[in-house]
DNA sequence: AGAAGGACCAGTGGTCCGTA
DNA sequence: AGAAGGACCAGTGGTCCGTA
């Protein structure tokens, strides 16, 4: 990556994102906020990092319809080329790594945002860090793809902020890994693990 | 490509495909065929190509419930995993080339059998080769679309048998170019083309 | 230490073109 | 000549790990 121009400090408590910075800044770290706090210091919220979801949907819209004008396949997610799109229209600051890490965290919102504001201020108050708070959102959300048989998937596909995200790989192993715990204490259960019986252990 | 074994007489008037070859023949190739009618010689059918369709989307069926059982991600669509799958299952006569190159006979076969059949009979009467035949299925198929408002990809999806197929890219483009031309004499038309145009069509 | 993201990599969709 | 399909390639989904 590019050298920084200096260390750290050229850019006092004034965070204004300058249009035509050429050595351009990390983008400051997440910190736990409530819902509507906004972060202070040089910190973003959890509100922005939501935010960030909900822009990236924009630029999928947009892709989807320049697709649609020429007549070319229409993506159904957020694929490589709305990431190079988001960047290209000046959203620097989104990546597909940065947006792949949170995506389960985006889920808990969209899906149980009760729940999720719950968490949110209990982490605060604990005084935790953004990767334990980014842990501690797979719980609610097996326990939620519980209730609809496990299945991540159809519970991603039927919600219409969600469906455009591709299910993190770990989230859906944690789902499977719990229906098979599950199963072993239900009437209809062992059938499942009869033959192809894979456990991917983890957590 | 392994040499052929010998030059092409080694296996006289009987096509029984040996379990155990080692240097395999290619297939035959296809002939235009009327429903119905079995290709005799070193030929293959019509019914038997649109046959092969069917049997991927068997395959691509197992991959599905193997996917599920082990929680990972479950293919929508015949994808090169469903390919491969087939090859170790023993369908070494299917490959994604030549599915490809007839997914759009198959889907006029699938959207308006009557007009499909009818195009056999005909391009058979006139004995016309397959890749004839086969440049002639677009026609109709760009004719349905049109009544559709040109929505291509609406049609495969809507459509239990043709969803798990990739639209063709040269299928695609010929819809696309029949919505141009034919807007220009519309009077709904040239809407189409000054911003985002968000046409969700569907059958 | 905790976190952001450039950059890599295995396997994809797509189809060309050497082969028969 | 017409056609089947091995094999290639640009760009993907996925995420590691050198960076700050």
């Amino acid at each position: 990556r590019k050298r920084m121009r200096s260390h750290n400090e050229e850019e006092e408590e004034d965070e204004e994102e300058e249009e035509e910075e050429e050595e351009r800044q990390r983008e400051h770290p997440f910190i736990v906020t409530e819902p509507g706090e906004v972060a202070r210091g040089k910190k973003n919220g959890l509100d922005y990092l939501f935010h960030l979801y909900e822009q990236c949907r924009d630029f999928l819209i947009q892709v989807q319809s320049i697709a649609k004008n020429r007549g070319q396949k229409c993506p159904t997610k957020v694929t490589n080329e709305v990431f190079r799109y988001a960047k290209k229209a000046g959203a620097h600051y989104i990546n597909k790594p940065k947006m792949r890490h949170y995506v389960h965290c985006y889920a808990l919102h969209c899906l149980d945002e009760e729940t999720s504001n719950e968490l949110r201020r209990q982490f605060k108050e604990r005084g935790e860090n953004v990767g334990a708070w980014r842990h501690a959102c797979y719980k609610p959300l097996v326990a939620i793809a519980a209730l609809h048989h496990h299945d991540i998937d159809s519970i991603f596909n039927s919600h219409p902020r969600l469906s455009i995200w591709y299910v993190p790989t770990k989230l859906r192993q944690l789902c499977h890994t719990h229906r098979n715990n599950t199963s072993a204490s239900t009437s209809t259960s062992t059938s499942t693990s009869i033959h192809h019986h894979h456990h991917r252990h983890h957590l």
